[in-house]
DNA sequence: AAATAATGTGTTCACGTGCACGCATTTTTT
DNA sequence: AAAAAATGCGTGCACGTGAACACATTATTT
């Protein structure tokens, strides 16, 4: 027999009921506002109070109807959101748009208060990271790029008890309740391989944008390594060159690039670690027999993929980055609950002129 | 000045308000009664009201708050889904845990009743789906293998007024609200690409499964069709074999496979267009310089990948198509509109070894 | 010691929708 | 023509949570 219907109604006994806080109230002997003012950690409730609340919770593996928090978060959540910023198509103009989509879509009552610093200048984030310090918030979310500055901030948030979330990139090792990001190694070695699996290359070129240079605030050193260290095992003979070229110059860039070129003939292979291949694309248009991986699905990005001047751009849904850190991190301030699970890494996507179709949402 | 915040309480206008059924009942001249009435066409209204309501909720751009509608669903709302059988680990299987598993957790009060039919047999499918019309449901998910069978089916459900959404594969021009699925035929092409990129082929090993054959009910053709077509294109002296096996006789396969391989010793490149690339796994195993690539990310493919037997896998997010599909069909119900996007076209991605990390969720 | 503040707890309304129910009025049946 | 059914519409409760408010009791200040 072929056909059969089942019920899935409810995932456990037959009549399992779901617990509302309610039950908790009864089952720790206390009323229905203790509960909820032990669950968000509003103050006035006794600590042999909250033991029996907390353990009727656990016991009873309540948690909070989301869809009735929504409706009823009345007060609006205050969240910063500590960003580099950005000019229009820039990759954090991506994190940025996911994130206000999803605080007008989420359904909790979301304040989002940009404070958005020069991702060149270390002193920048200082001065935002202080301003914010002097706005009430709720929740703070930020990425990592200047090591010392954010793990000397995130001690000041410990101290004050505003939980925090890391998105895109992060430090170890500190307080935040989440991350949300991916493994950017494994990122530049993926990106290594696709250069490389059509043949082994000779000379690489690696193209670096000049800020890179900075080493304190270069948040593609990682990725780097894992590009160079995957060329360094399977092509150990391999010459990586680098040309450096300013993104403020760009009619600079192709001359540069050309000039490399007569000086390294025999350079057939191109790549970038960093989310601005679209600036080699004029130098690639006239060269069709070079190979080309960068980063990012910028906009500009993919019209060079589609051109055919770029082989594969190794990137992720960038906004989906932002939309599910700002989901994860205003559910856990709704629940006074970090998220159950702490560190999210979204998955490395291949784009290839055959599959960038449906790729942008 | 680098810093600067903003707030982004409201997309529109200072204080704009979001509409409710009572705005909606007001703007209409009725009661709140009425609209949901008119919304969820449950009858009871005259014509004129109709209009009046309806006029009202486009004038005020009214969309139901899903969180207080969940929140009130208390009316289980029934969804038959006439599906593919399957063994655990299966394509089929995959799906179906996505539905099942979004029925529990998108608030809806979902009762799924799941009606599988055998895949080989269009008798199968058509006493199926009379069982099912037998049935008291509110809304149908189903794929479109068979499709002469499937037309008259959704003949009759167009003709009760019943619901039905297309789920991985569909056939056009029917009344379906909703369907969520992929481009079969790129995914084909995209294959063909992955296999031939590091080089030319002299000849292909294309692997079927014995069921292949039958065309009325061959959920791979066009897939096929794209692979072929993209070999044709850019290799057109290169020679597809092909060769099917039986998954009901595993022990066989690496048999016939090695007995094609004595005959045809040139062959360095292997596809399948099913999900069952493993199968050939054994085989693979002892020709580690024949290419591969195959479909979908099941457990046991994504191991063949991981210890290098296959190159790539061209997949999507599985269970993404059942929660997204189930996800709009349900709101789809709950709102009495249908989905602002009729079809939805996943993305395809490109597995390999070094991206398989946090592909599975 | 009295006034004031802080603490601990319970009560109540609001959020927006689903849906049962009740009541009139009109239409159909007997 | 009376009874029954169908139609058209409004009212009211329930869903589970957030958070203001009210009220005691205890701790602190004057």
């Amino acid at each position: 027999m072929h056909a059969f219907f089942a019920k899935f109604a409810a995932l456990m006994s037959e009549n399992f009921k779901i617990p509302t806080v309610f039950d908790i109230a009864r089952e720790a002997g206390v009323s229905r506002g203790t509960v909820d003012r032990v669950i968000h950690r509003r103050g006035r409730f006794s600590a042999e109070t909250e033991k029996r609340v907390r353990d009727a919770i656990k016991r009873l593996g309540y948690s909070a109807n989301l869809n009735a928090a929504k409706l009823a978060s009345r007060k609006p959540r205050r969240i910063a959101c500590l960003l580099p910023s950005f000019k229009e198509g820039e990759y954090w103009d991506y994190i940025n748009r996911g994130l206000v989509e999803s605080a007008g879509t989420l359904g909790f009552n979301l304040d989002l208060q940009m404070f958005l610093y020069d991702q060149t200048s270390s002193d920048s984030f200082k001065e935002c990271s202080s301003m914010l310090l002097d706005t009430p918030v709720d929740g703070v979310l930020l990425n990592a790029v200047f090591k010392d500055e954010v793990v000397e901030f995130s001690r000041e948030l410990d101290e004050r008890g505003i939980p925090y979330a890391f998105i895109d990139n992060n430090v170890e090792g500190l307080g935040n309740v989440l991350y949300v990001g991916f493994d950017v190694y494994r990122g530049g070695e993926l990106a290594a391989f696709l250069l490389t699996m059509s043949g082994k290359p000779e000379e690489i070129l690696l193209v670096r944008i000049l800020r890179d240079k900075d080493h304190r605030g270069d948040p593609n050193r990682v990725r780097r390594q894992g590009f160079l260290d995957y060329i360094g095992k399977n092509f150990p003979e391999t010459v990586v060159h680098t040309v450096f070229i300013d993104p403020n110059a760009p009619e600079g860039i192709t001359p540069t690039l050309e000039a490399f070129l007569s000086e390294h003939p025999h350079v057939r292979h191109l790549a970038t670690t960093n989310s601005r291949i679209h600036l080699a694309a004029p130098f690639l248009a006239a060269h069709p027999d070079i190979h080309a991986v960068g980063f990012d699905d910028l906009e500009k990005n993919v019209k060079a993929l589609k051109a055919g001047y770029v082989d594969f751009l190794v990137t992720h849904h960038i906004m989906d980055i932002s939309r599910e850190c700002l989901r994860l991190f205003a559910e856990s301030l709704s629940t006074g609950e970090p998220p159950a699970q702490r560190n999210h890494y979204v998955h490395l996507d291949i784009l290839h002129r055959l599959n960038i179709d449906g790729y942008e949402r």
